[in-house]
DNA sequence: TTGTAGGCGTTATCAC
DNA sequence: GTGATAACGCCTACAA
């Protein structure tokens, strides 16, 4: 019922505890063994389906062979972005045979209650960050590196300085966007832009945006830029602008922050009696799973979350390793459907 | 640094490491200290950040205090399904200071490859399974049993006899469905049904919502019963009988088991010119982020997976301390929107 | 080529 | 009232 030792197999071997220990591992250290005895030794352990115990081996190595992953849910809702996070990250932890202390939070509260409190070298060995952060998360960081814990995030953009990020191009985002919406011959796009948090995620995407149409030859006028609010998501008095404008064609595209943008777009262009993508095209950013649910399935730009999940929890053993990783930068993707056809 | 250990504490206060476990943990035993030297203890513990190393207690206690969290993602893309699940196991298991090992899983051959090989009594101390299943789990549990591994399931049905499961009546989630169409005045429903997995969740759901209809003097003819795919989606053909069916007035209302059906056939009403709720009104299942986002926001029953998976890790503990706690009915209910207006 | 001894940090039993 | 000691299972330097 327990589980097998090394101990049973040294018994059922004749041999003792050290020889299957070193044999099992593969690290023989001074030691030698007859190839036989040996593979004897392997077969009862297959044999009896030795798993060695975690926690005796977390005491003696130090490690806990567990980081704490804390995810914010601020406007994830819907998106799938936690789920690719968390598919990406435990892909990576389970090869490694890792565990995790898993954490949402919604606010800095929350967060320093729940999160912070958690987070102890006698109980992991590394913090991961994702989601979407919309506080400042560096004094947290700090903290943590006080009590000589490593951390990753995978944030759009670095939360602090020494903290390696799994990241994307902000620029890059606009970039891609602007430049499949030209390719579809959009010349009088209209662009979403929120402030987003600190990083000011919302201008840098716009900055892309707007330069590859300025490089065009068809700059963004400051009219066709409308600010929308923290949320990502624009008001009724932002859409009716927008179905507006769409109506005495002074724009031929919009390009949205956020798929739940795009989806509140889609349906007040379509009500206003506005044709997408004929007319307007429409185009997202998260590459959302309701995309293709849409009344016209939704364009948009995917920024590769799960791969970049997996990449932080890399560049997080990495620290933990002792090493200094840097942070990388993924390049986003547009993912075409029938609002940008 | 490294962590600070009950020794350090002992080495601050003079006296033994003994005398500190007893006074930090609370539990005496047989001793007894002066007040007055416990409160000096804890207090140096606290000054010092004190937390038990992790792997330590749990090679003493012979409990890993981990559990391994495996996750089916079959059909559950942008339903918030895992998200919500995660949510609530996280919740109880920060509670009580447990790590997770978490996997997802699509298919029988991945769950076996990647799932059960990290089952192990020496890495968890139980399992906990969440998500949809779409093949027979049992073989599964009974080696986990073998193994000694106790397991909870966090499906609709329980998937094998002795696995407690935090379930929710599927003959109540139609039952609800049709209380809430009749009270809206529906008399005409045309429900979709799929053959779902082994426990036949669709014939059980429409069974409760026929019966309800039934009562109510308005029986639910055949041909007003939609057969789908596994998928819990309805294909374009049955897209067109429906939105016929709407136009030619046969029916006067949609009960979808997803909220994806449920937005699809939204979608194909409005297209054919159907007012959506006015002449037809449409309730799908979950209550998916995305029902808000709806081209006219979605009905749907809740099925409780946040409190559903809570209950799935107590159930869990319970079992692992060696009780046989019983399975638990949730009580969905609608979360009323506009197509249901 | 094989075995012994000791330590990782915590807890519980028992002796003082 | 307090402290010494052993045990959990694994790993490794060192002895034989």
């Amino acid at each position: 019922m327990s589980s097998v030792r090394i101990l049973d197999i040294a018994s059922e071997a004749g041999v003792s505890r050290s020889l299957v220990s070193k044999v099992l591992s593969g690290r023989m250290g001074t030691s030698t063994v007859r190839p036989e005895l040996a593979s004897r030794i392997r077969k009862i352990a297959q044999a009896r389906g030795f798993v060695p115990n975690a926690a005796a081996r977390s005491l003696h190595s130090g490690r806990q062979d567990c980081i704490a992953v804390f995810l914010s849910r601020h406007g994830t809702e819907g998106s799938a972005l936690l789920e690719r996070f968390l598919d990406g990250a435990t892909r990576e932890l389970a090869r490694a045979g890792k565990r995790m202390g898993l954490q949402f939070f919604h606010d800095e509260a929350e967060f320093r209650r729940d999160c912070l409190a958690a987070a102890s070298r006698a109980r992991v060995d590394g913090v991961l960050f994702g989601g979407m952060p919309y506080f400042d998360l560096a004094p947290a960081l700090a903290e943590l590196a006080e009590r000589g814990l490593p951390a990753a995030t995978v944030f759009g953009d670095p939360a602090a300085e020494g903290v390696p990020n799994a990241g994307v191009s902000q620029e890059a985002v606009g970039e891609v966007a602007a430049k499949h919406l030209l390719s579809r011959g959009c010349r009088r796009p209209l662009a979403l832009s929120s402030p987003g948090f600190s990083a000011k995620v919302g201008e840098r995407r716009l900055a892309g945006f707007r330069a590859v149409f300025e490089k065009a030859g068809a700059p963004v006028a400051d009219d066709r830029v409308v600010a929308i609010s923290r949320t990502y998501v624009p008001n009724a008095d932002a859409l009716a602008r927008i179905a507006a404008a769409a109506k005495r064609r002074a724009i031929d595209a919009v390009f949205c922050e956020s798929d739940r943008g795009a989806a509140l777009v889609l349906n007040a262009l379509l009500e206003a009696g506005v044709r997408v993508p004929e007319q307007v095209k429409v185009l997202g950013v998260d590459d959302s799973p309701f995309c293709t649910l849409a009344a016209i399935p939704l364009s948009s730009v995917s920024t590769h979350e799960t791969e970049r999940a997996a990449a932080g929890v890399r560049l997080l053993d990495e620290a933990i390793a002792g090493g200094a990783p840097a942070s990388i930068l993924a390049r986003p993707a547009v993912a075409a459907r029938g609002t940008t056809r």
